[in-house]
DNA sequence: TCTGGGGTCCTAGGACCC
DNA sequence: TCTGGGGTCCTAGGACCC
């Protein structure tokens, strides 16, 4: 184990929603809740101001309605967020190229590679662990800073430590847990504050009688592991030791690929099945291909009328990533299954993935000239997915977030839309909140348009 | 009030092979 | 006539994370 708190985990504090209020001023200081809107959304992201009526990541967006109803409601606007990350990510590698990015808004930052790790090398641990609180402050400082989001962090002598950390600094914090005092902090916690203690295994904790990690702690492995599994059991027991030494990793490969929509109403019948089916395969393989692999194992997805959930999988000879070949496999496998009752949701996905490899440049020439003209036919992306409309063209679709640009007024976001009408409050980033007006929906003035910066690039600061 | 979409890892049983 | 043990691959499902 290690003698310095020297592994970050960094978080960005409610990372969708603080991009939405960044990029609105209207919305600073107000509840903000970022997910699906349609019947079946879920909450991915809400804001500080929301969460004090109750709101939480992954409830139903019906239920956030009923506890905030005059909060801002809005799609998420993912390539706003992925933009915003990788400058996050970068200020991230500055401080160290041994990062572990776990998601759009999380890593962890292995501080004994890059600038630091000489001065941190030998060091006295008192006089270390002070070093890694300026460093820690310095990057949060630093994201500020270039973004105006701000981010957690949490430094320790092991991943496990740090992200509890980031955890407990939560929002706009830095804790630092001295090595030797891991057991003090994690022992009074509730043993979902473990990584990897869901509501299943809090539940077999429970019956026996374990509510705090200390109490977990002292129970013996082979307990655990009686408990939970082999697996589970001997990390949950490591972990309430606050034992854990793995290493920091960049770059892990991709293992699956996969798509999935949920319907606003279920599919009854076997030909839209089959249909949506298809698109899916065509978006699989786009991505797919935009990651240069091919896969081996198709998989289907099939969340029935009464959220049953099953999945099918073939595989096949050699790694494929022809569209042709994967929408029929997913068709075949559906074939296997029953609809009775209705569909609410289809996903298609390829795993053992490998390579890229050309097998058949006949096939790809054919796979990918269907797949313009598929993309032709105008997907609306990020759009609720409604059961098949085969119509070649779809009326413009504005949705609450999303950006646009008027001929006259500039610059402005989608505030609300129907009947026939779209409202839009014209605002950018660095202006005051800005004022409302309302359109015809097919207001030739208006036009979809794409995020703005949250701040002007660094060289003209 | 009713449950997204993208992933990872683990388990368990059966087939198959030696 | 009765019936091994181990290893690998495939399939299905489940827990969990953001």
């Amino acid at each position: 184990m290690r003698t310095l708190p020297s592994i970050l985990h960094l978080d960005m504090d409610a990372f969708f929603a603080s991009v939405e209020q960044a990029a609105k001023p209207s919305l600073r200081g107000k509840p903000v809740i970022v997910g699906g809107l349609g019947n079946r959304g879920v909450v991915s992201t809400c804001s500080y101001e929301a969460r004090v009526f109750g709101v939480r990541s992954a409830m139903a967006t019906a239920v956030a309605r009923r506890l905030c109803p005059n909060a801002a409601y809005l799609w998420p606007r993912f390539v706003a967020y992925r933009d915003l990350s990788e400058q996050v990510m970068a200020l991230v590698r500055e401080v160290s190229p041994l990062v572990e990015q776990l998601s759009v808004d999380e890593a962890y930052v292995d501080l004994t590679a890059g600038q630091f790790a000489p001065a941190l090398d030998g060091v006295a641990p008192a006089e270390g662990a002070e070093l890694v609180r300026a460093i820690a402050e310095d990057l949060r400082a630093d994201i500020e800073r270039r973004t105006g989001l701000t981010a957690s962090v949490g430094a320790a002598s092991s991943k496990l430590m740090a992200k509890i950390a980031s955890e407990q600094a939560k929002p706009n914090g830095l804790v630092l847990v001295t090595p030797g005092q891991e057991r003090a902090v994690l022992g009074p916690m509730a043993v979902r504050a473990l990584p990897g203690v869901g509501p299943a295994t809090e539940q077999a904790l429970r019956r026996a009688g374990l509510v705090t990690v200390a109490e977990v702690a002292e129970q013996s492995e082979g307990e655990l592991v009686r408990l939970l599994g082999r697996a589970h059991g001997t990390g949950v027991a490591l972990m309430a030791r606050g034992l854990d030494d793995r290493p920091v990793v960049p770059d892990r490969d991709t293992k699956s690929v996969s798509v999935e929509d949920t319907y606003e109403v279920d599919l009854m019948e076997r030909d839209q099945v089959l249909f949506e089916l298809d698109r899916l395969a065509v978006r699989c393989v786009r991505r797919l291909k935009a990651a240069g692999r091919s896969g081996r194992t198709v998989v289907i997805k099939i969340r029935r009328f009464d959220f049953s959930t099953l999945t099918r999988s073939e595989t096949l000879a050699g790694p494929t990533d022809d569209g042709r070949v994967i929408a029929a496999t997913a068709r075949r496998l559906a074939d296997q299954v029953s609809l009775a009752g209705g569909i609410r949701l289809l996903g298609v996905g390829v795993s053992q993935l490998a390579e890229y490899t050309q097998e058949d440049l006949f096939a790809q020439a054919a796979a990918e000239l269907a797949e313009d003209e598929e993309e032709a036919g105008g997907e609306q992306e990020g759009s609720a997915p409604t059961a098949s409309s085969r119509q070649p063209v779809r009326a413009q679709v504005w949705l609450p977030g999303q950006d646009v640009v008027h001929e006259e007024l500039g610059a402005g976001w989608v505030q609300g839309s129907g009947v026939g009408r779209v409202t839009v409050r014209f605002e950018t980033p660095d202006s005051p909140p800005g004022r409302v007006r309302t359109f015809k929906v097919d207001d030739p003035a208006l036009a979809p348009a794409d995020p703005l910066p949250l701040r002007p690039p660094v060289e003209q600061q």
